[in-house]
DNA sequence: CCTATTAGTTACTTTAAAGTGTCTACTTTA
DNA sequence: TAAAGTAGACACTTTAAAGTAACTAATAGG
């Protein structure tokens, strides 16, 4: 549980790893630009993703302290979700990794398009049918 | 076979899908460091990657534009992968998660430790016994 | 009194990715 | 004549991760 099968003596593969896997860097992405979350809005807006990958993802990104975890004991529980400093300064990589790939992936559509963060963030996986015209998933793997 | 089960129309969750798995970054890593390098080379290098996955991944990125692929038809062939511009520019935002890294994942054990860059690298991962204190195992999943 | 809400947990199934091993062509060298 | 080295391709097996679904506690509200 510690560290998945790798054990990893290299840092910035320590830190990859922490961040691949599905989910992750769109959570984070959440987080950061909607602020503390609730447990319930954040899964409305990943829309796609089990609770059960949720809370993994969560707890996981806890234990790194990227992310802490505030539970209120009413009835019932809230319990908000928001970035650490950790969190902080990731996202400010993060961003320039965005820059990087919205220079490389995105077709440039006419002219000076600002550069922004990640648009057109949507939904999700889909193992189903859904060929159709519907709203395009989203999230890595 | 063009990106994963999850289309991801963001930009920065399409980089990161490319960049996560195991053995990516290191390969990347290792092309970064010890610059243009053939293919046994890299697969001894990368100890204990299989040449299938070691393929695969060179494969992608080589699709990615992250790095080259140079064949020289020789009797045996020589092909070297080396990083392109994009995997220059790559390394230099991964220096950056690397510092970071060596911030939160060092123990930092005595004092002024000069900002490495990814030391330790060793060797991969074991399903095998080797309990002994063989090489330490590297690279993320 | 029955239902809804919140934030999960647990067990079971499915699947994609990684591991493993074998095989190739072509030439040089022992 | 046999072996070695290069850069893989291909088929088959294994496994970890993700999906799915059912279930929980405690209270408020109709």
């Amino acid at each position: 549980m510690s560290r998945s099968r790798y054990p990893s003596p290299c840092p910035v593969s320590m830190l990859m790893e922490v961040l691949s896997g599905p989910w992750t860097m769109y959570l984070l992405w959440v987080l950061s630009t909607n602020g503390p979350t609730r447990f319930g809005a954040l899964k409305r807006r990943i829309e796609g993703i089990s609770t059960k990958v949720l809370t993994e993802r969560l707890r996981m990104l806890e234990q790194e302290e990227i992310l802490y975890r505030h539970y209120e004991p009413t009835v019932p529980p809230q319990v908000t979700y928001g970035l650490t400093e950790r969190g902080q300064e990731l996202v400010v990589i993060l961003d320039q990794l965005n820059d990087l790939a919205l220079r490389w992936y995105t077709p440039l559509p006419d002219e000076h398009s600002p550069s922004e963060r990640c648009v057109g963030l949507a939904s999700a996986p889909t193992v189903s049918p859904a060929p159709t015209v519907s709203p395009a998933p989203t999230v890595f793997k």
